[in-house]
DNA sequence: AATGAATGAGTGTTCATTCAT
DNA sequence: AATGAATGAACACTCATTCAT
């Protein structure tokens, strides 16, 4: 009983080391436990981490990266959202990524709510993603010859509350969600989708759109 | 000696424990600061409590007690929300609740996140909230000679995604987006109902419009 | 069982804390040890102590507060310490202070050597006895209307390495002396207070004698 | 890779290790600390010794040696003691010495003062120099045609506490002493030969002289 | 000879909770 | 109603040592 895997020793920490801050927060999580989960020695941990926040660190660097390449992805794959199936795409594409990511995402919007929080990158991350709205919606507006009429704030409000925060309650939630309304998972993405095209997107269409 | 307020304990140790929790979630609270914030003896506080989690059982009942509370006033007070005053009085309801009960909606959206929470209460409080409304928009229908064309779960997906946790994020992350966005709490406020106009409400009406 | 002798308990700690230094190093004393000789839990040490480093600071300062109310003592007592009663005494006063301080003062022996060392205070200490000296002995000086020939430094050396030092080291190593060479205790004392009359006292009275 | 000084492996262990038991104790050293200092894999230490222990013992070995070595040089090398040349060469040896092993010196100091000590052989090597010391002034003696008129014991506590041990103090605090008062090496050096001389060296004459 | 990975047994410290008064 | 003292059970983190290569 050794290390034939001992490569794959630090992944299967961090993997524990998500699941468990999921489960229970990162204040709730054991060391303990997520050595027993990784099956490793607790003493390897701090062979590869620094400490336990060093964890949640670099589980944090990974969905910060894999949000920027889901972002630049599909920024310039979907061109025009009214249509429907760049729509479609795109939210599955979101979707998708919240759902694999559900356990980091939770940990994040935990996180984020602390007063007094290290990892309160939610809103600068959140601004990233409105920065690259902001300027794709202005450069339809240019195309058009007109000049853009909103403020970055105004913006920054819809996109957060009722464009990204959703995305990420649908990541955070679903389980339970699904559990409580008895719900296939497909069904509540079906539903989802419907609801924030009716929401979301049709304020988009109202405000940008045309 | 030094009891003149020795009445008010109580209260101090819940509101001391309300601001911790939210600060620093439940688990990363200390029932030593709960004490010191509240300017009580440690063991006071197990005087009064049977232990840290009775704490935030009490602080629930009372969220709990006033989201009932919230609601019972706001359906009968607002029976039509397409006219401007009434929908805007709603919100002004909605929101001074939200604001006002922020560190509780912390605790609240942080715990019930936990996968084996003993405080999911979450989705069984909104779910009130979802009756409420179904009844309500029933009514509108029936009156009108009509039958409702949606389902209990398409209308849960849409309130819960696009109706209460907007609500709840505004009373969690307020704060936060002020400080980034460099907003005064008016400026959010009416941004965030604007918004939540074009959105939720939105929807509302096409759904259940006219 | 309980706390009957409640209010010794830090006292208790601080005393086996003392014994447990000296007999393994402060860095070879386990904290739980400390608190089975104290016959206390463990967790009361840190409810008097901050850390295992205070316990060492607060020995310290007795040992410190000790020493220097033994200098004012015999500073006045011992006027003339040509005379043999009073030479005597001043050796039985210090031999007495040394054997009951023994124990901190290996440990300040062994943890001042450490080049890095937080509790690096014996030189100054040291230097308050010499200053002492010096003062003492100029006055003698004066009184003859002689100018004191000998500098600052010159002392120092004498007084630390020929007179403070054995005996500091008498009190770290008399025991184990006394083992290696079976001698009693008393026969130790009368050797070793014979031998530093013919050394470091000579000495003096070359210097500043007559 | 990168073994072009394999050779020096264990040497370089060796005086890592002394350099950090004389800065932090034995206790206070880590074994990863030695590898660090030692440019060496943690490993490899377990490779050419069988604990931290061991180490220790090594270094210990190796100063007995050195000091039985000194002890044999100067022995035939001063048979006179009182004329100033030799006395001055003696000097200069011993002193040599002490600074040159002051670290180790500092650690046999610090573990001796352990009262469960397993390098207790601080007296043992100490009696053997006496023993030297006894030997050699019985031959002055005898040469004379008289009777040697002290005691073994008496002859211990003078050496070890106004001989040995303030030597080993100059090696273990000469640093320490001179950065408190400014003196440099060479005027620390000068002053405590005299000092040495006042005291120790004018005892002996007084007990063994002529 | 040398190393990166792994581990068992600690090690100082914390914390919710209880007790005596 | 209130408190200072006390405690058992963890807890994050450490460390000497070993293993596989």
């Amino acid at each position: 009983m050794a290390n034939k895997d001992s490569i794959n020793s630090k992944q299967r920490i961090l993997g524990a080391a998500e699941q468990i801050f999921a489960e229970v927060g990162f204040d709730g999580a054991r060391v303990d436990d997520i050595a027993s989960k990784a099956g490793v020695n607790k003493a390897l941990i701090y062979y590869y981490f620094e400490s336990k926040d060093a964890i949640l660190d670099e589980l944090f660097e990974k969905l910060m990266a894999d949000g920027k390449s889901l972002q630049s992805q599909t920024l310039s794959d979907y061109p025009d959202m009214n249509r429907e199936d760049m729509f479609m795409a795109f939210m599955e594409k979101n979707l998708e990524f919240a759902l694999s990511h559900k356990n980091l995402i939770k940990i994040a919007l935990t996180e984020s709510m602390k007063s007094n929080s290290k990892h309160s990158g939610l809103l600068k991350r959140c601004d990233m993603v409105i920065e690259g709205e902001l300027e794709y919606i202005k450069k339809i507006y240019d195309s058009k010859g007109l000049a853009f009429p909103y403020s970055k704030k105004e913006l920054a409000v819809m996109e957060f509350f009722t464009g990204i925060m959703p995305i990420f309650n649908y990541a955070a939630y679903s389980d339970a969600f699904e559990d409580y309304y008895e719900m296939s998972e497909t069904e509540l993405k079906e539903t989802f989708i419907r609801v924030f095209r009716l929401t979301h997107m049709s304020a988009h269409q109202k405000l940008y759109g045309k």
